[in-house]
DNA sequence: ATGTAAGCGAGACGGTACGTCTGGTCTTATA
DNA sequence: TATAAGACCAGACGTACCGTCTCGCTTACAT
């Protein structure tokens, strides 16, 4: 800060200096560079800060200057190893996701979307996975790349388990096979708009209607 | 988000007319305050500014600055009357959707659902309207009241003519009165989940499909 | 607020229309126009108001939307009688310089002098006078029209006290005719920077030397 | 605030250079960072660009967004290293004022004051150092820390020289030492008052009589 | 064994946008 | 015709992020 300024007088808010000679001992270990290589520790410091974030502020709040600030990381390298702030949000979905629900192979296929679809509502609720898909969704009105990411992948890993579910109740004869993507659609429909409202709460109600109508048909009014 | 159609142009009855015909003689003419009262002209201009920049760019570049620089307005006008950059989204929105659809009326529930969401989807691709709500629900992931006003005035809207379709379909007979209101909520996550994924062309098909699995069950398969 | 708006749809802010309609009775008599000519308590509402801004806030925070906002005034009722807000200052300045010392006539000039000087510190320390000028010096370090007033009209004003004691001394014998000029102009500019740092407490001491050397003389050191 | 003579432009010596060179091929060359601190080139912009603004328009349109234009560069790097505007002003004065006046050494405290303040005088016409002064205390007016800085740091360094001129003239009996704080005040009081109503054109009968009178003292009239 | 290549924290850089504040002008409705 | 009111354009304010850049360091790997 005092390189070549042999004019730098005295600044009006330059009271501070006594408080930064105190501070002499660094509490951070500056997780240095492993070599050549991507360091894992840096990685997980960076995923796990932008998780908590968003745990703890949302989607607003998030930003790439406070993700590095948190993990104590430096900014390129974060754009080193996700090159936008979708990247990073996807990054957090994914690692959320993991923790996976097991397949509730109820055997009728309204039990199964119920349960799937209940199961997903608590993930949202309980982990930071519902907003960082929030903040895709978000991003990608305005980003290219983000839109392409989320109808070209994430969309179709989210509807994955549903159209299995599908899969299998068309085997078993309870559903035309013919309709089985646009049924997949309407359901991915359902959660995503409930998500992007805040209404991700465990509604029975709702989501037993929901199932009843797509899995087993209304039938006309009585 | 494909469709570079530039949009319909400013309708032959809008009030911005004012506006335009000062700018015949000066290039800036300096809208200047018309007393203690709102300027119809300003507002025009601003909401007009506003609707042309998202037709041209879309949600991102999107800017307060930038809506003001094109309206030749000062910010602190702008922020009067629309608190937020929601707000002014909002205004276009509901502006755009005036030229609205007269309702379908086919007399059977499946072409009045298919009717309505191509109307819909038309009206998203050629007005920028779609881009308005597309930027509303991004800032609802990130701020309360975008969220609150959201779920709690501009779906309700948007659901408002599907729900009016069902209740005729209930009163035929055609449907389960209990299910018009999850009905409703389907057939609007359908049209919210296109839209956010930048799918709202005239895909024939799979509205048949969406509108014909709603309206008529689907039955088993055979 | 509500004209000519067909479309102006709930705002994300609109929660504050309760309490507005409590706002029925109007607290502020509205002083409203006498006709076709300056009304007196206008005038003195404006300038009683920029008097206690300037005793509350100095000169900082000290502005014509502030005044106004005080005063119950119109922006427009200032901007008519006082062109700029130097001139506001300016009649702030001459307001309270009415309230004046009695000449002290000690019949010496050195006593002359330290009594004026101490005079005056008391005032500018007990009356916004003294916030008053130094803004009005600030302006004029930037606007012309200011600077023009500065030194054709308050100097001026300032030094002729000065300038008369130096005449009554001059006719006295105690001073040479030739450089009274001088003297008022060394005597003012002790006054003015003492004023423009603040340092107008009652120095005694530093009063009594200045007065000294500039009325009897130094003469060299034993 | 008459003389439009442009003052002086970039030194030779300036670090300036640099920047400039670089401008020979690129219109705007981003002139980015170089690591984790402080950039010379960019630091040497600013200040140039708010040294030629000061110069050109005086303190009126002397603002921080206008100087990061001039300057090519973003408002948080300047107020990263100059925290306020009076930061900035500071930095101009100091810079010019480098350019510094050899003591005249003329052997008698008369000649000695004159030489000074004609020195002073041509210094503040110029360079914008003068403009930079100007703004400084109208400021302070409104500013504690500007106000701060003035009477600590800037008007001690302005009396320095005149102060030095006095203890010599007390070593050599011209003075009363008892006498030399006030009459440095005197001194620059007048030439504060001067420059602040900007009168600092070459007006050597007034310089002289100044100068007789605080070095000589009076004597009564004849 | 050593040179080189890449990753790392750090933080400055030019920009853009944010939302607020003030300046000075303008117009209306009221008296 | 003066007044209170308040909207209007303009533009500066100081802050937050963006994505890029360069530094000085550290380590692993290829020579």
């Amino acid at each position: 800060m005092e390189q070549n300024e042999p004019f730098r007088s005295a600044n009006v808010s330059d009271t501070v200096q006594i408080e930064e000679m105190t501070l002499s001992e660094d509490p951070r270990p500056r997780r240095a560079s492993i070599g050549a290589r991507r360091n894992p520790a840096a990685e997980a410091a960076i995923v796990a800060a932008a998780r908590d974030l968003l745990g703890e502020v949302g989607f607003a709040g998030f930003s790439i200057d406070a993700v590095a600030r948190r993990a104590g990381a430096g900014k390129p390298t974060i754009y080193r190893w996700w090159p936008s702030r979708t990247d990073l949000l996807v990054a957090v979905y994914e690692r959320e996701r993991a923790a996976r629900l097991a397949e509730p192979e109820t055997g009728a296929l309204k039990g199964d979307l119920a349960a799937h679809a209940r199961a997903l509502f608590s993930a949202w609720r309980e982990t930071p996975a519902g907003h960082a898909l929030r903040g895709i969704v978000a991003e990608a009105q305005g980003a290219e790349p983000a839109l392409v990411l989320l109808w070209g992948h994430l969309l179709p890993a989210l509807a994955r388990p549903i159209r299995a579910m599908l899969g299998d109740a068309a085997r078993r004869g309870e559903v035309d096979p013919a309709d089985t993507e646009m049924l997949a659609e309407l359901v991915s429909g359902f959660l995503l708009r409930r998500l992007l409202t805040g209404q991700i709460d465990d509604d029975r109600a709702a989501i037993e209607r929901m199932s009843r109508i797509l899995a087993t048909g209304r039938g006309r009014a009585k």
